[in-house]
DNA sequence: ATATTCTTTGAGACTCATTCTCAATAAGGA
DNA sequence: TCCTTATTGAGAATGAGTCTCAAAGAATAT
């Protein structure tokens, strides 16, 4: 019963679709969590809360929460994509390390900014984007 | 017979593996064309001027080729991931468009700049970095 | 040259994340 | 409540990419 249900119920409402409980325990459990989870991490999660919930219905809520903007998919080069709920959090882009998978989130104004100019300058209307650094962590270098 | 043939054979040599006409043909395929194009698009073009290479053949010389930074993969969100060769071209980024496909290159010096010093910070060793600008191009908006 | 050893190849089987199918079930409005 | 329409779930299907393994090909030793 979180305080972004409403907002949910909201998204569900503008793309015809309706409420119900096992849309609700997939953002509720999305919602639960801050770190970077699978779809079948998210699945697990519920399950173990007692709730039933399918893969194919965890999969189409998390697509519709991409799609209106509350939730991010990363890919992550190797394996399942992740996802992360956006509310509360402010933008930001993610450094991963292709030795052991940590996940590191950083923000740089100045990059957006240029990012959002050079979009301008081919005529694109920037709808995402995916900036993504792959390197090797402190620890495994 | 390309000018590039050479650092292909270094390339081989120093990953211990062998020159063959098989390998020959993907890195001339590769090179013959500088569109973004997936594996199979290149193993029908390789068919199509008469030399018969496997499909395995194919990725398994893509993924030498990735590896060591003569080509450079590219997952544009759906369907298969898309190569392009980098010889004789500058870095860029990709500005891909949701709606047609199309693909746009852009290279921001300053964002580059940054990104080094962002990891940096987060004491990474950067190895590569995907940025890529999703939206609608001018003829889709 | 021949034998021996090691690499590569290709056809198709396999993997695994994700999407689809479709009958059964549940929402929500009349 | 009834009726229409959307949703669900189990498992089948998809599809990009990887793996297997026997046959073919290179490199090296004899």
């Amino acid at each position: 019963m979180s305080k972004f249900l409403d907002s949910f119920k909201n998204v569900l409402r503008s793309e015809g679709l309706r409420f119900t409980s096992q849309r609700e325990a997939v953002w509720e459990e999305i919602l639960a969590n801050d770190e970077h989870r699978d779809a079948d991490e998210i699945y697990m999660a519920i399950r173990k809360n007692g709730m039933s919930v399918s893969r194919a219905t965890v999969y189409r809520t998390i697509d519709v929460l991409v799609k209106n903007n509350m939730v991010r998919k990363l890919d992550v080069g190797i394996g399942p994509s992740k996802f992360e709920h956006k509310m509360d959090t402010l933008h930001h882009d993610h450094m991963i390390c292709i030795q052991c998978g940590r996940i590191e989130e950083f923000m740089v104004d100045k990059i957006e900014e240029l990012q959002d100019q050079v979009a301008d300058e081919y005529g694109f209307k920037l709808v995402r984007h995916i900036h993504q650094l792959f390197g090797l962590c402190e620890d495994c270098q």
